[in-house]
DNA sequence: CGCGAGATTT
């Protein structure tokens, strides 16, 4: 009579009256304990849990195999990895190893730790398995990530003859989508067969199954299955559609929920602070924000770091996203982590790098999201000591070492210049990536080592690193910039093959490839390939144009740009004026240059009141050019005055030309351009007495003429040409070996 | 008196 008045407190009035009332009884049996210690284990009061068991136990009382499976669930939410192992040797000491529960209880423990292997090995012991045991051996597996297992192990199930059901499926589903939508479709398949009823619980694995899958309107046919809708399935839709890009599906679906009355919680408001923060909109994101203060959710850290994430993106005043950081009451690495990329997101990168010494101090281990964002930062401001040093923590701590640190381990060296470290770090790296050889392919090309970026490809061949859109892209920019068009055929080649010519990137590369190797057919051909040419594209087609010298085709490429509706951007003037500046059209350069900020409302940057200042010269008009280089908006820097220079000695006005040279020499005297320029005047008008001196200054301040050359490629050899050599010298090409 | 299922944020 006790034991049922004491399960009647304890489902009545609570585990602590229970508890109140269990202490007052005269004798107690083995049930009245399990009792107790099940009130506290459903209530999730795990430690108490475990010290009734320690009392129990010194009190002489022997458990069965309720208790034991009690305990267990204590020992697994704990991670008492001891205290369970002991109760397992209890277990199998007296004889409790027959018992279907209590194995998958054990089963269950050891997955929850992460030793799957064991879990595998306890199940496979197992004579009498049945639904459960089988269910949660294949959990197991999906908690691992170990899909194809998860589901090969259903595959033995059904020839074995047990019977899956609900639970089962829920798992199934989650296995499935990662091996794509057909796996998926036929275990939906499959519980239909089965006959299994769709619960909620199942239905929202569905819906997750199909929008991982990216088949939203599939997810939306199966929630509208049955009328049970509950907040997780709610998340879960509108996380569909965030994954998805349906930003404005996901803030509908999200009033809907509000609409049926059912309150959003701390999962449906971070998901829609992604939203907020992926379209982005600063006012969403703030009306969100005071929702979640009136639904009293301002203090979890869940929406806390979506907060931050959210203002961090929408905004790019750091203060707002630092203001809720602060409110977070103890902050977990994701708070951190969402903090400091956001930080490094905005350029402050010294501000991030004090953020992350702030983290440690309060006792926060960082993980690889945080090490990859910390790191970006410390290669932004170009400090090599803080890259090795963190580094040198990350080897010291054994931290959270995964693909995306190395990766950005190799990204930071490699923009510090410091390629053979680079290389070091990808030979130390368990497996890499396509991020891992573009960001390295990219930083390469930005130096200039166009040849070296190639050369990474066979690296990435024999590593069986496929290339995506955005390394076949970096590759492809390489070669054009060596004018090497058999390397880029072949690329070219392969964007067809692997369909990656649909990237946009892609094609826009190849179109600036055959322009740069001066094959015009080729780029045309390439530019009307794609689909939708952007901005982008037709800048690389005007740019082919301009630089072979088809000046009038490049200024109708121009004209056709507008008509086709995409606007011209800063780059498209750089162009055009050069265009008109190479075939003397200087008035119609002019119009160009006075419509950017009338018509286009683009501010002109340094480098067109370069091309403007050449526009001027080359006509002869070196006044206004003058004039230009001295009211425009900007100090100006030694290459206006080559530029100016430049223009002088085409028509040889020496005075004039003197004073650029003396101009630029002062904000730059190690150009040596500036005396070749100068030399070259003299020697025009003649005066090859200054042109000899000014050549002896240069040689004697140790500058090395360092001509341009330009490239051809003819039969498998590359050409350079340099001016004032009368051999050119031809180049063996190493080509790249793969194929 | 005991075992297996779903959602969020970097």
């Amino acid at each position: 009579m006790n034991n049922n008045l004491l399960s009647l407190y304890s489902k009545c009035f609570g585990v602590d009256n229970a508890r109140q009332f269990f202490d007052e009884m005269p004798h107690r049996d083995v049930v009245s304990w399990t009792s107790v210690l099940s009130a506290y284990v459903k209530s999730g009061n795990h430690e108490q849990a475990l010290e009734l068991f320690d009392w129990m136990m010194f009190s002489g009382q022997y458990p069965n195999e309720f208790t034991l499976s009690n305990v267990l669930r204590s020992c697994s939410a704990l991670g008492q990895f001891e205290y369970g192992t002991r109760i397992q040797s209890h277990i199998v000491k007296h004889g409790f190893v027959s018992n279907p529960v209590l194995c998958s209880a054990l089963i269950d423990m050891y997955s929850k730790w992460g030793f799957t292997e064991e879990a595998y090995k306890l199940f496979a012991y197992m004579e009498n398995g049945d639904t459960v045991s089988w269910t949660t051996m294949i959990s197991s597996f999906v908690q691992a990530r170990k899909w194809g297992q998860a589901l090969r192990l259903y595959i033995r199930m059904i020839e074995v003859g047990v019977h899956p059901n609900e639970f089962t499926f829920v798992k199934l589903l989650a296995a499935s989508c990662f091996h794509g939508l057909n796996y998926g479709k036929l275990v939906h398949g499959h519980m239909i067969v089965w006959g299994v009823k769709l619960n909620v619980v199942l239905k929202t694995a569905l819906v997750d199954m199909y929008s991982r899958c990216q088949r939203m309107e599939d997810a939306i046919k199966v929630s509208n299955l049955t009328r049970e809708y509950d907040v997780s399935l709610w998340t879960t839709i509108i996380s569909g559609f965030i994954q998805n890009l349906k930003f404005r599906e996901a803030v509908a679906a999200f009033h809907r929920m509000e609409v049926s009355g059912i309150a959003p919680n701390n999962y449906v408001y971070s998901s829609i602070l992604n939203a907020c923060s992926s379209i982005p909109s600063l006012d969403l994101g703030k009306q969100i924000h005071s929702r979640t203060i009136i639904g009293g959710l301002e203090d979890d850290v869940s929406v806390g770091n979506a907060l931050v994430d959210m203002y961090m993106k929408c905004s790019d005043i750091i203060d707002y996203g630092l203001r809720v950081f602060r409110g977070i009451n103890s902050p977990n690495v994701i708070s951190w982590t969402s903090l400091i990329a956001g930080v490094v997101e905005n350029g402050f990168d010294r501000e991030a790098l004090r953020f992350f010494m702030e983290m440690q101090a309060t006792g926060v281990q960082p993980h690889s999201f945080t090490l990859s964002s910390i790191i970006r930062a410390c290669s932004r401001v170009k400090s090599l000591s803080q890259v090795s040093e963190l580094h040198g923590y990350i080897i010291r701590t054994k931290a959270d070492y995964n693909i995306a640190v190395g990766n950005a381990l190799v990204d930071a060296y490699a923009g510090l210049g410091m390629i053979d470290n680079s290389w070091r770090v990808i030979s130390m790296m368990s497996h890499r990536d396509a991020i891992t050889y573009t960001s390295l392919a990219t930083r390469l090309n930005q130096m200039g080592y166009h040849e070296m970026a190639l050369n990474v490809i066979p690296h990435m061949y024999n590593d069986n690193v496929e290339m995506d859109g955005f390394s076949l892209a970096s590759f492809i920019s390489a070669s054009a910039a060596m004018a090497s068009a058999e390397t880029g055929k072949r690329l070219h080649c392969h964007s067809i093959k692997s369909g990656l010519r649909r990237w946009i990137s892609v094609s826009n590369g190849l179109v600036d490839l055959y322009g740069k190797c001066g094959c015009l057919t080729d780029a045309h051909r390439a530019f009307q390939d794609i689909n939708e040419p952007d901005a982008v594209s037709w800048n690389g087609l005007i740019s082919g144009l301009v630089s072979n010298g088809c000046i009038s085709s490049a200024l109708s490429a121009f004209d056709d740009m507008r008509l086709a509706g995409i606007k011209p951007d800063s780059v498209t003037f750089l162009l055009v004026i050069f265009a008109c500046s190479r075939g003397r059209l200087v008035d119609l350069g002019l119009e160009y240059f006075q419509s950017m900020t009338k018509v286009h409302d683009i501010e002109p940057q340094m480098d067109h009141y370069v091309r403007l200042v050449d526009l001027l010269g080359r006509a002869g008009r070196l006044e206004e050019a003058m004039e230009v280089i001295e009211t425009m908006p900007f100090k100006p820097n030694a290459l206006i005055h080559k530029t100016l220079l430049g223009a002088c000695n085409i028509h040889k006005n020496v005075p004039l030309g003197e004073d650029m040279a003396r101009r630029g020499l002062k904000i730059d005297p190690s150009d040596p351009g500036i005396y070749r320029l100068l030399a070259h005047l003299y020697d025009n008008t003649g005066r090859s007495d200054l042109a000899e001196k000014t050549c002896q200054a240069m040689t004697e301040r140790g500058l090395i003429k360092n001509p341009d050359k330009s490239r051809m490629e003819f039969k498998n050899k590359v050409h350079i040409f340099v001016a004032g050599h009368d051999e050119n010298e031809v180049l063996e090409e190493n080509r790249c070996s793969y194929s």
